[in-house]
DNA sequence: AAATTAGTTGCACGCGCGTGCATTCATATG
DNA sequence: CATATGAATGCACGCGCGTGCAACTAATTT
């Protein structure tokens, strides 16, 4: 592989030192290009002297498709998000796909978040775990260059999106009745902010549920404004001071992990409380830090692989009839619970 | 705004409805486009009702700027990871740039991961805080379409390459007087894998400063081959198991966050030690879980925003001129030592 | 052996915009 | 009022490759 200059290396180049023509070139390229061996082999070796890469920009201008994906982020506090990307990043690397990662500022830079990934003619916006915001939806439909939106890790039934997500109710109903199973009595459900818009359904299947299937009385819930451990802790140290051992629950099931993380926190350092004798504590998620013998958080871990992989598959298809995705994961026990 | 047909909006569009030349609307989308007042809000005015983007694609390919920059990672385990990642795409968002992440898969992946940029033309390709591999360099230098190679959050002296990091010798040197005025006696140091490109400087420092300035026998160290939390729990209880608490240390300083979150829970969870009283802890980073009261570590906050301005400076500079930067962050004591 | 067919290869045109220069217009000067 | 000056604007050409079809070659059929 000799050195060449510094001048760009087109598929013409390749194409004169092989000896054909340049779209024959571009046929020895593609996986599934009608070419004979032979040529495919010249082309080959004239690329592998000079060097030659084919150019996706010019390729995404000719053609109709960027092999582009824009992965919108707006909450980097949650370590999940980083399970997510790197498999995401991964997997659709491996099938071909680059990825833009597209951070939503504040609370309404969704539209335009995903402007900016449409000047770049992205083959599909993906919302990562997120709430979903009407905006975004509207200006995904508005703008023409934006093919596809997608929900990833959330559930979404606005209209023009899929979503690919885990199976919400059966990760909640088998957490639930683990719990059950194991006797607790007074459960509180910790949550997130409680919007209208691409909800979770965790805590609607815990309390369903628990309300079946438990006993007593039905489940109290608490709802932080943020997915933020020092939220979490905070909350969770309010709400259970002073409270006496006979009337404070006995576990807190919480919407992930994140949550989890952070009432551990409030019941061991600010309330001097031990888990899991005292009070036990479920999440959601499964991120790195739950498998440390720090926390040893009893959780659901999302089946993040086989998602991304999902995903790959509605790309492939370029949005026809595809629908949304729903997939199961693992239930996790470990010390919390 | 005037809902349009799903056909693309392009300059010509909007040159036809505002009456003047495409060319016209093209300089009325550049910030420091010669145009008249008035043409230009009559360009503005005719781009919104048609909701016309530029489209950055096309200007890349036209022009030889992309504005696109490639994020390369290897290690999504460290949650440092996600904090780099939210400023890096924030800021440069703001300035104008897209960000491209790039999974660097496996151990050789480098070469491969930066081809797969360069493919998109990017202006320049970011690695971010990981062991800087030759292999890449060399791509880097051989393809022509990556223009700059620039080193995140880690030193280099590599040719050809700019890096942008925090300054390690002042921020370990901070640390370890820290320490020593402490009167801490029997350091050990926990570092990462040992390597010999890009390394940290901040092991080398602390022995430096520890020794000169410091009393009695040199720190011992321990090196774990990779940054994990679960390989470091288990070195410090290997190493501190059994030994007599006369000979124990009385304090691990460690090359980041990861590492000691790990060695703070062998201490606790492993071998039954407590943190601060029994040993110390100090970290490097800061990474969010730090400040949780759950560890409550001190640690060196690196300065990661202007650490991503120095990024877009150089960028908008097209790499001339360009040095390397080294900025000083701040130290963060905390409880844990 | 001529005609048919499948397998290959070549090519005109366009994707949407930037560059650099030529041209036109508005304003200031003598 | 004519000219000089600078500000605005218009335009030919090209960036590197994909699409769809036409042309060509080799293998197969009757």
């Amino acid at each position: 592989m000799a050195e060449q200059s510094l001048e760009t290396v087109t598929a013409d180049d390749v194409a004169i030192l092989a000896g054909v023509s340049r779209w024959t070139v571009a046929r020895a390229f593609k996986k599934d290009g009608v070419i004979s061996d032979k040529a495919r082999a010249k082309v080959m070796a004239a690329a592998t002297e000079l060097g030659y890469v084919p150019d996706l920009l010019a390729a995404s201008l000719a053609s109709d498709r960027s092999n582009l994906v824009a992965l919108l982020v707006d909450d980097f506090d949650n370590p999940h998000k980083l399970v997510m990307l790197e498999r995401l990043t991964r997997i659709l690397r491996e099938a071909g796909y680059g990825t833009l990662l597209v951070n939503m500022l504040g609370e309404s830079d969704g539209p335009e978040a995903l402007l900016t990934a449409s000047q770049r003619r992205v083959d599909a916006a993906v919302v990562i775990g997120t709430q979903f915001d009407e905006g975004i939806r509207r200006t995904a439909l508005g703008a023409k260059r934006v093919k596809q939106l997608i929900i990833f890790a959330r559930a979404s039934t606005a209209p023009g999106t899929i979503s690919i997500s885990c199976d919400d109710v059966a990760a909640m109903t088998e957490i639930t009745r683990h719990l059950l199973e194991k006797g607790f009595k007074r459960p509180l459900f910790l949550a997130g902010p409680d919007t209208e818009s691409t909800r979770l359904m965790r805590k609607d299947t815990f309390i369903n549920v628990w309300s079946e299937e438990g006993s007593d009385p039905p489940p109290s819930v608490i709802h932080v404004p943020e997915y933020s451990m020092a939220l979490a802790c905070e909350a969770v140290t309010t709400r259970l001071s002073d409270l006496p051992s006979q009337v404070r629950p006995d576990v807190i099931v919480c919407e992930n992990d994140v949550l989890a993380l952070g009432a551990i926190d409030a019941l061991r350092h600010r309330l001097g409380l031990s888990v899991p004798a005292d009070v036990a504590v479920t999440g959601f998620d499964d991120v790195p830090l739950a498998a440390s013998p720090a926390y040893d958080l009893t959780t659901y871990r999302q089946p993040v692989t086989e998602m991304a992989r999902a995903l790959v598959r509605v790309l492939d298809n370029g949005g026809r009839d595809a629908t949304d995705v729903f997939l199961s994961g693992r239930f996790i026990q470990r010390g919390s619970s």
